[in-house]
DNA sequence: GGATTTGTGGAATTACTGTTACAGAAGTTA
DNA sequence: TAACTTCTGTAACAGTAATTCCACAAATCC
């Protein structure tokens, strides 16, 4: 009883709570410890519900008053500053039953870090730096289940340069979209599992165009690969009935992360003009 | 002066402290910060002075009251905790070559991880049950940036079960989309940083009809979770220009996953007969 | 060495915080 | 739908903590 922290007694009591008494715990594992050791008020304020609840809350934390509760709070923080232990470690769970989103999460951040292994820094860095060029235009598409991707992509570089066009829907095989296509211009395109001949046949004629095509795939390369300049592997393969997409996300985010900071120059005055409206 | 760390106004005052007061400030010093978090009492007697002398200490560090004082160092430590992730975001931006892209996709891998630890397993898998109960309709909605999140994820849940409505655009605050909506019936709601108004907006309605808000936000929580009956927070802080999804991704497609797997029955038939199509 | 100023701790006071009781709302079950 | 149970917030209450006052001690200055 006396062992636990006081995140371990939160991941315990779990079901266990309300659902008032599980606004006070993400509360408090939002900003832990801190919120706790404010004064009720603030705590409850800070979560969301009564001050009433806070009390009740820590009761079955297990802890007989609330100054008893801030007093565990502080000797646990006291124990962490003499190892430098990150605040991760204080909230990770106990390994006792293998809960499923703990276990698909991890899942997702090993295909993180695999993805890391399977992209060429150098292949990586130059895509972006081409992509902060605003001479060429840039095209962007997807399908099935990575149109999103290319959608969330299209938003982004939108605030960050000019010439972003998007190929939209399914007829994308419809050239008139692509009648504009210059020598030179970049494209990217998202294409994984169950390929979509759509995306390959997209894939032929911007390359008949002498388009440079940026491939974001899976382990597997989609027959795109072919006519692509560039290609961005990642991992996505689960074992389940679909794979997973969030580490192709991450590389979408790095992307765009990247290219704020090499464009930042004209990307800062176009962020604040767009969002500032 | 309000910039100042405490630990530093300490060093500031030196000469002008008296016996005692050197031995409050020595005593904080000593188990910094968290003397100073408990009450004065506790502070006095753990530095060996009286309680009357430590509240003349912190009058003169410059606060109004002892309470003000504690609130300073509880928004340090708030502070200090936020800024591993920064610091890493900024090293990585300084050497030219540095391995962008690995420290991004690192940190993305981090955010992950840490999600585990922000979202009570209980709450997930009760929201998973509750998604593959197909009695309820369920309505998806999200704001400007994580609009594709509520897509994929709608993408994915009707090949799985009926009744999945998507609340589109801008003018969602227009309520014709809303006016079906049954009490019992399930919404889940997209809300990151720059929280939307209009999203709040239908959450307001949704919770006026009595729906049940399944809502999904980053770690400081969006002003929904109010309304929320379930809320799932995701660890989205990247120190840069833009906060990252990918965490939040993975959350949705563990959902996915979930529901996947506990409405295989229902699920597998509509899945087959969708996809062969 | 006595008088004066300054620092300190103990006790009274005050303000505020944590706690509890109660009533209303929400959820659950028949 | 209605009765019952559970939960939640409001508000009054009680307890404790912070603050202030005062007497005493220490150091400093005539």
């Amino acid at each position: 009883m006396e062992g636990k922290t006081v995140a371990g007694r939160i991941h315990d009591l779990d079901e266990g709570l309300t659902s008032a008494g599980r606004k006070a715990a993400r509360g408090l594992l939002g900003n832990y410890p801190m919120l706790g050791l404010a004064p009720v008020a603030e705590f409850a304020a800070g979560a969301g519900v009564s001050a009433a609840t806070i009390v009740r809350f820590v009761a079955q934390l297990g802890f007989k008053s609330y100054p008893d509760f801030q007093r565990a709070l502080r000797e646990e923080l006291e124990q962490r500053s003499k190892s430098p232990l990150q605040r991760g470690a204080m909230l990770s769970t106990e390994p006792g039953e293998a809960p499923f989103l703990a276990t698909f999460l991890a899942q997702s951040a090993q295909r993180l870090e695999e993805t890391v292994a399977l992209i060429s820094p150098g292949e990586f860095e130059t895509v972006c730096r081409r992509l902060s060029e605003t001479k060429r235009n840039c095209y962007l598409a997807g399908g099935r289940f990575t149109d999103f991707l290319a959608g969330y992509l299209e938003a982004h570089l939108r605030l960050v340069r000019p010439g972003i066009r998007r190929l939209d829907g399914r007829p994308a095989t419809s050239a008139d979209q692509l009648i504009d296509v210059k020598p030179g211009d970049l494209a990217i395109l998202f294409d994984v599992r169950r390929y979509d001949p759509a995306m390959l046949d997209v894939a032929q004629t911007l390359s008949q165009r002498k388009a440079h095509i940026v491939l974001i795939t899976d382990e597997w390369l989609s027959p795109i690969a072919r006519h692509a300049r560039y290609c961005l592997p990642c991992s996505t393969q689960t074992g389940r009935t679909w794979d997973a997409n969030a580490a192709i996300l991450g590389v979408v985010e790095a992307i765009i992360a990247r290219v704020t900071e090499l464009s930042w120059e004209t990307a800062s005055e176009r962020i604040g003009a767009l969002e500032g409206e």
